[in-house]
DNA sequence: TCTGGGGTCCTAGGACCC
DNA sequence: TCTGGGGTCCTAGGACCC
């Protein structure tokens, strides 16, 4: 029954941020560091494993984090350069797999099914070769995990962290996750979890005695995927043909505004990033979305589909505006502003535009894409700044 | 300790069309 | 006479992930 099982990696590297940071300033390395925003507002995006001793965690508020560690050190993080060696990792280990998926910015699967003899019938000793290269080839400490499909070994990576590395072998997965906690399950967040609790489900053992019927009562649609999950099966196909769906910018203010023209200036320069960043990609959008978060954490959304795509600041900023002054009812301070793009589709010379005025302004729009190009994102704005 | 910024996917209701 | 059903698109919000 086990034959055409799969052969599925999941490699993870260790507090990634973190680690690129020590490799500008090894001064960091043994220390308890968090990569994340400074200031009162800034919340946790990588702790090293030093300052989770003192229960820092990722997605914490700074100050939290700084209560419970005060020696902690904050850096301010660089994502241009965390993206770049993500790549080049992801390149890399292309040459050892025929199938790699890049999952997120620090982690990726790859599929050895049918590689056996490749190496030697030894796939655990290349899931330690490999681990070893991240580290000489790259300094970055990685976690690995080899099984019959993606989720398991992903759940996997968690358990193991940091610098582990583990072989769940075909035929064992029920056994391997029936110990585990229900919150190690991706897609299980505070609300599953306590919905989980609620009736007893505190180990995926307790989900694997259960009726499929049960959790499908308490969770729903959601439900069918966790019990598969339980009892090990999951999805085995990597996916490759990955798009991304939006583009988006948002803003978490240094303090509250409730200035109307201040808020319209904040929005003309989100908008301006999101179609300067969907120009990069040759796109255009068709759906303008907007996000809008008061001093009291409560948050709404607005969107507004056009007729035509577009990657124009103006016509964007048209639209942010009129749903803006639509949507901004409350006389209350607002911390956060958000604007985005989706619903793309690639942006053609002759669909560009009919009108000479037209023409013009993506002239315009060009070089004002080059200059930010060459000098920096806030060295050029538009008119209406 | 008051909560970032970038995303994805899902649901549910309404509009509209045939 | 107020009444069907299927399909698609749009909108708002929520849960979740890194």
């Amino acid at each position: 029954m086990d034959y055409h099982k799969k052969f599925i990696a999941h490699l993870d590297l260790d507090c990634f941020f973190v680690s690129v940071e020590r490799i500008k300033d090894p001064s960091l390395i043994g220390k308890p560091v968090a990569v994340g925003g400074v200031g009162r507002r800034g919340v946790v995006s990588s702790a090293s494993y030093e300052a989770r001793k003192f229960g820092v965690r990722s997605a914490m508020p700074m100050g939290q984090a700084l209560d419970l560690c005060p020696q902690l050190i904050v850096v301010r993080g660089s994502h241009g350069e965390y993206g770049k060696i993500s790549k080049r990792l992801y390149k890399f280990m292309c040459d050892y797999a025929p199938i790699v998926q890049q999952a997120s910015i620090d982690e990726m699967y790859m599929d050895f099914t049918g590689c056996e003899k490749l190496y030697n019938n030894d796939l655990p000793g290349l899931m330690r070769t490999l681990q070893a290269l991240v580290k000489k080839e790259f300094s970055l400490p990685c976690t690995i995990a080899l099984s019959s499909n993606k989720i398991i070994s992903k759940i996997a990576t968690g358990c193991m962290k940091p610098e582990g590395l583990i072989i769940v072998e075909h035929g064992l997965e029920k056994d391997f996750l029936a110990p585990l906690d229900i919150a190690v399950i991706p897609g299980v967040g505070t609300k599953t979890e306590k919905e989980l609790r609620k009736y007893n489900f505190n180990t995926i053992r307790d989900i694997q005695k259960a009726k499929k019927e049960t959790i499908e009562a308490i969770l729903g649609d959601h439900g069918r995927y966790f019990y598969r999950t339980a009892i090990g099966l999951g999805n085995d196909v990597l996916d490759v043909g990955w798009k991304r769906k939006s583009i988006s910018n948002e803003n978490t203010f240094m303090e509250n505004i409730s200035d109307r023209n201040e808020l319209l200036k904040n929005l003309f320069e989100l908008t301006e990033s999101v179609c300067y960043n969907t120009r990069r990609y040759g796109w255009k959008g068709k759906t303008v979305k907007l996000k809008l978060r008061y001093s009291d954490f409560s948050t709404i959304t607005r969107n507004i589909t056009l007729k035509e795509p577009t990657n124009d600041d103006r016509i964007v900023f048209d639209a942010v505006k009129s749903i803006f002054l639509k949507a901004y009812t409350r006389k209350f301070p607002i911390r956060l502003l958000g604007v985005g793009l989706t619903q793309f589709s690639e942006s053609k010379d002759e669909t560009m535009s009919i009108f000479a005025e037209d023409e013009k302004r993506m002239q315009i729009l060009n070089a004002v894409d080059k200059l930010r190009k060459k000098f920096g994102d806030d060295a050029i704005h538009t008119g209406k700044l």
